[in-house]
DNA sequence: CGCCTGTTTGAGAAGACTCAAAACGGGTGG
DNA sequence: CCACCCGTTTTGAGTCTTCTCAAACAGGCG
């Protein structure tokens, strides 16, 4: 069976039958590759697909009227991404590979059929969707109400997080695929703070950097200042109902 | 059959059949009132029900550990919220009335019967969630890229939008629930910034007070001026796979 | 009538921004 | 192999928005 992502990520949370992961990959209509700096989509541009990610980073953005851009999200392997043109016609973020990136686009229809045969599929995909909202909201209260420390702090330590979620094992060094005016555009500052801010955290010794390596020497000093929490570690299965018979 | 703001806030979208409007009739368990002030669900308490908003307004907040509070979003009539505690057994945010409220609570394996009997309604729900997905990354701009006047005159925007959801027909005014305080919380401001946001913006025109009554008599200027999109007028639903029989 | 919550105003401080320019580093072409 | 170029990072200086601390004011309620 081929490889897939969603499946991969989805088996972390819970044991999936044959006929889920047949309906996943069912679901997919072929591959694409993109290129760092690539745009998969552009805001307002008519969408009707939904993109699998298999491998590579990438990030969701938004242009504003004064010049401003704000990055709402970054993407990892195992992410369904493009989920806002579920609601309408077109896309309401752009996404941009961040590295070489490879996807299994997923036409909008198909995830109808697949909440149609699959039901306990469509119910966990509504609780991982459910999981990524509470992680935008703690992007929220990091940009409402922290400074710009926290604010880096709680960003190295989600990348972290999501690292883990791929490659399984000790992970303590992320080697940023973003610029530092690319990370003022996530956090809500501007690339010179962000310069100044990593300096500042260098300084009293919370990372390390050795190039676009970061190093967090004392994650745990850093998770409980910034309180941060691993949203995507595990997600609630109990409630899910029966899977389909097999034999379907 | 019963009044159910869920079924009518997705009546605007599409048509449900019989079976699908029994279904969440189905699924509620009673019925909860709670005066303004009250909390519905405390952060981090173990819980297993999600609410449909039946009448009045909420909000849902986080507390930080510096003592701060971050008002996520605004909960209305027909909402289904608390949906954070899917993917958890526990609430991530905390629930408070912001003025009498009537809720009907579904407990959470109510919602996956739901996903298994009407395939169709849960793809509904996970585009209804989608689109709330794409307001909270309206909000996420807002907070990151824009300053004090913009971020109000979004809110206000926001809630107008809202209160068009729910009484049809042409509302310009607002009567707000939330203090300065509460609005500086959901905004990442100061309270005391937030008044004298108040005050710029009315010396400027922009707004008209009348006590806690808002009138924004050039809605169009604003809305151009901060780049606002209505993401709640409608969803896609084209994609939506057929409704069961309603024979089952 | 006094109290409590919420609103308004003032004054000074701080965090983040703007503008400007120098230093760095990786890739390209001669 | 070296010089050059361009994007990125780093540093400096001054400004501005927003915050903090403080206190007066207003309105509803017991």
């Amino acid at each position: 069976m081929p490889r897939n992502a969603l499946i991969a990520r989805l088996e972390r949370y819970t044991d999936l039958t044959t006929g889920e992961r047949a309906a996943i990959l069912e679901a997919g209509d072929g591959h694409q590759r993109f290129a760092t700096g690539d745009r998969l989509i552009d805001e307002n541009a008519p969408n009707q697909y939904l993109y699998i990610v298999e491998d590579g980073w990438l990030h969701a953005s938004r242009d504003l009227v004064s010049g401003a851009r704000q990055i709402l999200r970054l993407h990892y392997p195992g992410d369904l991404v493009g989920t806002s043109s579920i609601a309408w016609a077109r896309a309401s973020t752009t996404l941009t590979a961040l590295s070489p990136v490879e996807v299994t686009p997923v036409p909008k229809v198909a995830l109808g059929r697949l909440f149609k045969a699959q039901p306990r599929l469509a119910a966990l995909l509504y609780a991982v969707a459910a999981a990524e909202d509470v992680a935008m909201s703690d992007r929220l209260t990091s940009l409402g109400r922290t400074n710009a420390v926290e604010r880096l702090a709680t960003l190295l330590l989600d990348m972290l997080a999501r690292l883990r979620l791929s490659r399984d094992g000790a992970v303590d060094t992320i080697d940023l695929p973003l610029t530092q005016s690319e990370i003022g555009d996530a956090l809500g500052l501007t690339s010179i703070h962000v310069n100044r801010t990593f300096r500042t955290m260098e300084t009293r010794g919370m990372i390390v950097r050795e190039g676009r390596r970061v190093r967090l020497p004392n994650e745990a000093a850093l998770t409980a200042m910034v309180g941060f929490v691993d949203r995507y570690e595990t997600v609630a299965t109990d409630w899910l109902p029966a899977p389909e018979p097999i034999a379907a």
